[in-house]
DNA sequence: TTGTAGGCGTTATCAC
DNA sequence: GTGATAACGCCTACAA
């Protein structure tokens, strides 16, 4: 034992009368050490107790064993989201089994973008994820060329080099959903979209178009922040303007609780007189009357993916282009 | 620049034309250096960009400047829930402008516990805080014996030692929501509990106990599992064997959620047949129909606090004493 | 297959 | 106030 408590490296090959070269060999699973002295080590080491320290190693490999999964807005909101929480289990459950540990990186406050980036300058992690909602173009665009492993999660807004990045195809989930309210004979159909320097606020739009157009449609927008009190006020103009709606796709579930309240104050049943479909499939969505039909994404696989994407780079490889994957719809009561 | 592009202290030295030493203690602030010197060494980092190698630093100092916010059950619940986000939110805000990161540490599956506990001990991290909802025995035991800064968010169960931790007064919090039904001619209160082995299950339960046997009332009881399935199975239970209850204290808003749909659903109003109070006041206590009345939590602040004390701790303090915060009655409509 | 020795970038203890 | 210099614990040629 040292001072501070925890066993060395040197502490273990007295013990097991050999050179630390070969301790540090058995550590690392170099496959040239004799069986036999492989166990001596490995006996000392559980009799010592004894664990790599992670400065020393990390200050001669210029490897952290760290990835930072980093959230460059400080926008509370992102923490309570669902979909962030999701993409933690996702990534931290595919860096499990690796030694990697994860960094969680966020901006405190507006503004204090150096911050993050000076911490992943710094070398302090091999590789990071970043988690962003809103195109914040300068940030995002910094981090996009930072000489570093970088993933995102969906596609950055306003970033004009190649990235990887991996996301859910959300033209194709607002098309899906806007075609199945038209495929049970709904045929006034608006939309309440997210704000549009979100890519989920500007794809879900878009399908909504794609669709409204090659139907022939008349479109009805309004727009809402994500959050129940934007998808109320939103609902409220987009049923002031266009009463006469008999199908609602709504971008999050989020809005679309709120959403299904203002119809039933104004007394339009859901789904006989309007029917109405959600998206991401969130614990909302089965607590609502009735429950909500909406469209779900991947979630942890997406978590997985990043991760994996990650590993990959660090590992080497040149990954520089978007992984997209689809959504499925949930049929339940409102639509 | 050395290979690896960072430059190192021995280079801003030689531009600045003075030591290593030198340049470490500007670096770190040290008073003894004179302003003129000061001012060269401040300009060879900024134009060498330099930023210090905290391997390098962390290897000599024996501190890491990084803790650990731990999860230790697989559970994966836990990231969903919107307690967990604030707790996070909390700490990483009072955790900024302090030079500490933050390291995830989650229980990647069931029993694997000895990762978490080597990791801990194996000075990565200058502390831990440890977010934990069941009382997971001898986990938890072993957490608060490690030999290093800790502290819990919640009372941890079973744990026969002295720990530092922060929690909101559940018990309390249950009693404001009976008493204010009671206050509000209720007379025949019942409860949807949550599972006993957490400490919000358990001490919620409490407080609807203390206040119903105070007040002489029978207990009407119903256990649920903090979901709103679970929620659903227990209203109707509850409601099955007590069909006359006018006033219901649900444990967590979620269950509230589908409690009020069970109850709309026999046709029982809300609040005029039964007034229903929840607690967390979380997004879906505004989302429902009506507005859920519920008992709010100061999370971010816990979170704060929980920093806080960890922080203390690590610069020498001896707390291990349990820190407990008021919750607040939020009225809304459905009581 | 194993040991020797040098160095990774910092801080800390001395002198000066 | 500043500068040598010795650790800190580990990995990795290179030598044996």
């Amino acid at each position: 034992m040292n001072d501070s408590g925890s066993p060395t490296l040197e502490q273990v090959a007295a013990l097991a009368g050999v050179s630390r070269a070969t301790v540090s060999r058995v550590v690392n699973g170099s496959p040239k050490v004799l069986p036999h002295t492989v166990a001596a080590v490995e006996r000392a080491i559980g009799q010592l107790g004894y664990v790599p320290n992670r400065a020393a190693r990390a200050l001669v490999t210029r490897r952290t064993d760290s990835v930072a999964i980093v959230v460059p807005e400080p926008d509370s909101r992102v923490f309570s989201d669902p979909f962030f929480a999701g993409i933690l289990r996702g990534v931290s459950h595919t860096l499990a089994p690796t030694s990697s540990q994860l960094v969680l990186l966020i901006e405190p406050a507006e503004g204090d973008d150096q911050r993050l980036l000076r911490y992943l300058r710094g070398g302090h992690v091999d590789g990071a994820i970043i988690v962003s909602h809103h195109g914040r173009d300068n940030v995002l665009q910094e981090l996009a060329q930072l000489p570093l492993p970088i993933v995102f999660s969906a596609r950055p807004l306003g970033v004009d080099v190649p990235v990887a990045s991996v996301d859910v195809d959300n033209v194709e989930g607002a098309r899906k959903a806007v075609e199945y309210l038209l495929s049970i004979g709904r045929r006034r159909i608006g939309t309440i979209a997210g704000p549009l320097d979100m890519t989920a606020g500007l794809d879900r739009l878009t399908g909504y178009q794609d669709v409204a157009r090659e139907a022939g449609m008349t479109e009805a927008v309004a727009f809402g922040d994500f959050t129940p009190d934007g998808g109320e006020q939103a609902a409220l103009r987009l049923f002031d303007e266009f009463p006469d709606l008999d199908g609602l796709f709504v971008a999050n579930d989020l809005m679309a609780t709120t959403a299904l309240r203002v119809l039933s104050q104004r007394g339009r049943k859901v789904p006989a007189d309007v029917a109405v479909v959600g998206f991401d499939d969130s614990v909302m969505a089965t607590t609502t009357t009735p429950k909500l039909t909406t469209v779900r994404q991947p979630i942890e696989k997406l978590g997985a993916r990043l991760a994996e994407i990650l590993l990959a780079k660090i590992a080497g490889a040149e990954l520089t282009s978007p992984e997209v994957y689809p959504t499925e719809l949930i049929v339940r009561d409102s639509a």
